[in-house]
DNA sequence: CTCGCAATACGGATCGTCTCGTTTAGTCGA
DNA sequence: TCGACTAAACGAGACGATCCGTATTGCGAG
């Protein structure tokens, strides 16, 4: 007798968490933003609204947790950038990867969403970073203290602070839509960096 | 005869568009963004609804609007960075101060509701570029120049490159809250940026 | 039979529209 | 010069629609 735990429900709950978020990325795909509402999210899951909200407390919550369980799903759990030993050959493909994907209309849709409710909520801020931001980061800056043991990075560059002068100009040129995410831009972006912090 | 135009109401109009601005600001500043609402600036500006949507669209128009105003006011004509010969102190006070800036609360809050509305919308996006971000990025592409004839900058530098790797990093940081805005960190943007970017 | 869930009704809040008297600025006659 | 007249703009707020988040109901799986 499971007098521990209730019977088996999750599979059930796990089916229904599922669609909840299958829907929602499709919403915030294909609708304007302000059109996502947990009306629609629901009605399209095939659920109802209160099993929503048995599982979280508002509608932001549910976005963020849907795109949050997107990047989670993806990464798995290898987040290792190439290292074929030439940095500035890796980090111009990883670049221009990255480039690549803010280009795409659904990826747009999608970060813009996540952008818009953690620049205006501190606390899910603070989980994008824990949960997403972070296991990113170390990915990169394990690459560049290779590359700092290899000479080829100056050996007492600040890697966070490398890692804004090299992510932050292309993000912020996709926020503010200011110019193209070229090719060409991504790579004089690791240049750029390259030149500032080299050996 | 001013058979050309109507009578002169510009007066009354005028009035009630400053007490709309002000109210919005007040309430921005004041309140969480998401209780910022068009009755709520109605009331306290003492005007009808009515007369907020004869002139906007919508909410977001109006807000955009309010801080819009408000920057072309501080503005006045003269945006002009120090130059006193030395590119690497300009742009550390430059830089410092805008770090602070962004560290003021109600400066904070103005700002990421101005991000809020055009993160979202294209069109807003392309005004605040035109009528606010390239006014700016001129003056500072100025200083930029006077630094490449005066050889302490390379001569053949893309500026808007430039721009974004001194100033992309700043924002991302206060935006995603992701580090303390201190002046080692904007002085350290500035050492970078000029490593980057020197003859 | 029992229990969790989909469906849906509901109250509260906001958006954007519409209507209704009132205020205001400019016009004109005395 | 001055006080009524007119038309536009206005403050106030009612209204329908929509959405959020809660509460209720009826059904179907186990």
């Amino acid at each position: 007798m499971s007098n521990e735990k209730g019977p088996d429900h999750s599979r059930r709950k796990e089916r229904s968490r599922q669609a909840i978020f299958a829907a929602t990325r499709a919403l915030v795909v294909e609708e304007a933003y302000e059109k996502v509402t947990v009306e629609a999210i629901a009605a399209r899951a095939g659920v109802g609204k209160q099993t929503i909200y048995r599982r979280w407390p508002s509608k932001s919550a549910v976005v963020f947790a849907a795109l949050l369980a997107l990047s989670e799903d993806a990464d798995g759990q290898s987040v290792a950038l190439p290292d074929t030993g030439d940095l500035e050959a890796d980090l111009k493909l990883v670049m221009r990867a990255t480039a690549e994907e803010f280009a795409d209309p659904s990826f747009d849709r999608l970060i813009r969403a996540l952008n818009t409710e953690i620049a205006n909520d501190a606390a899910l801020a603070a989980e994008y970073r824990e949960k997403l931001a972070r296991p990113l980061e170390e990915a990169k800056k394990a690459r560049l203290r290779g590359a700092q043991e290899a000479g080829q990075l100056a050996a007492d560059a600040d890697l966070d602070l490398v890692l804004d002068v090299l992510y932050a100009p292309l993000f912020q040129r996709w926020l503010h839509r200011s110019g193209p995410l070229t090719a060409a831009y991504a790579d004089s972006l690791v240049d750029a960096t390259l030149r500032a912090f080299r050996p």
